[in-house]
DNA sequence: CGTCAACTGGACCCGTGGTCCAGTAGAGAG
DNA sequence: CTCTCTACTGGACCACGGGTCCAGTTGACG
């Protein structure tokens, strides 16, 4: 059995990397059995169809993101105790992983999905949405944080302050993937990171 | 000759609507010569494949795109001669016009494409690079009108905040996509006009 | 009358997702 | 030592979609 779990997550890792790199669509399950060295049947004695492991690969994927925002907000945390600098940072510790990561991080995974709609099932449309959900209640809840200590010069809607994290993640992911540049994502954040600041600013 | 155009467009019409719709890879060549009323024999006389398709459509798209931002700038000015004032009032308009746009706008071609990368060849690519290039361009140089009068209040690249017009756009709408809800690009677009405001307001 | 563009229709190939199933290697329980 | 169960293997088989090829038709125009 423990065999069992190996070869389950090395489907996933090969089709996560496959996925990443070329999209969903684009890789094939002959691939993956190839990379993983196991059958067709072995394959699919693991997942019953594609969707199924379109819906463990967003699993496993959001998983890691939280996981991601929590270390790094928990990190911003701890050099700052302030709620905006500690967006601030957090934001900018962003920016660089983002730089870092040589062929685009996960994010697209939700971008990807919601583009290639119809291929998946209901399950995956569901994962992918509360994924999204739960991105604009963290941070909305962090900008309400900073909103109750520094008054915001302009009225804006929170929840889509807290959309717009994500927003412009996957924007710039977009345009990085068609521009084949490799700094848009974390210019975008600097961009949205300079908004905050003229946002949050105490008042002259 | 006039069917021979009649036709070609007939195919395009099609396949844009079903593609906006489901996207590319899940629109069938045998869908569009159903809904064509042709053969597929006829189909491949006016595309030699798919990727044919792919680029004749992102070419329409890109120019209907190019005439529609000239087009409404064009009438934000007639508004206001200001340029931070024409770029404001401009953004709401294309906010209102999202908002309008009950399936979502064509934007997500752009986006779709960069996600589905491998499926297509290298003029498809290209083409969409050359589209975002070119509105880098327009948006760079009109924040640059701007910031010759109104002097920036935060130090900004002006390539990036080009940019983020359609990163604000794409991602807003693969919000909107993943949500299920109708308003996140126009909400998006909306914050990041609060932006420039804040960006080129006066200072004091 | 001939020619050419714009098709039709159908045969055919291949890759991919997906199903079914019979068989097997190996670990752990009795 | 056998029994069973999990985790597979391997291969036959199907449908569908993209794509090729090609022979034949139709209507406009010189």
């Amino acid at each position: 059995m423990d065999q069992k779990v190996n070869t389950r997550t090395r489907i996933l890792d090969i089709a996560e990397a496959a996925v990443l790199d070329k999209g969903f669509e684009a890789t094939s399950i002959e691939e993956i059995v190839a990379g993983a060295e196991i059958s067709r049947g072995g394959f699919f004695y693991h997942f019953k169809d594609k969707n199924a492991l379109a819906r463990a690969m967003l699993e496993r994927y959001i998983e890691t993101e939280e996981k991601l925002y929590d270390d790094l907000f928990a990190r911003a945390r701890e050099l700052n105790d302030d709620p905006l600098h500690c967006m601030l940072i957090g934001l900018k510790l962003l920016a660089e992983m983002l730089e870092e990561m040589p062929t685009g991080h996960p994010g697209c995974v939700i971008a990807s999905t919601a583009y290639q709609d119809r291929l998946f099932d209901e399950g995956v449309r569901e994962l992918n949405r509360q994924a999204i959900l739960g991105w604009r209640k963290r941070f909305r809840g962090m900008f309400e944080e900073i909103a109750k200590i520094y008054e915001p010069r302009e009225p804006v809607n929170m929840d889509a302050l807290g959309d717009m994290v994500s927003g412009v993640v996957e924007g710039g992911l977009v345009l990085q993937r068609a521009l084949r540049e490799q700094k848009n994502a974390s210019e975008q954040i600097m961009l949205f990171r300079t908004y905050l600041k003229l946002l949050f600013a105490p008042k002259i």
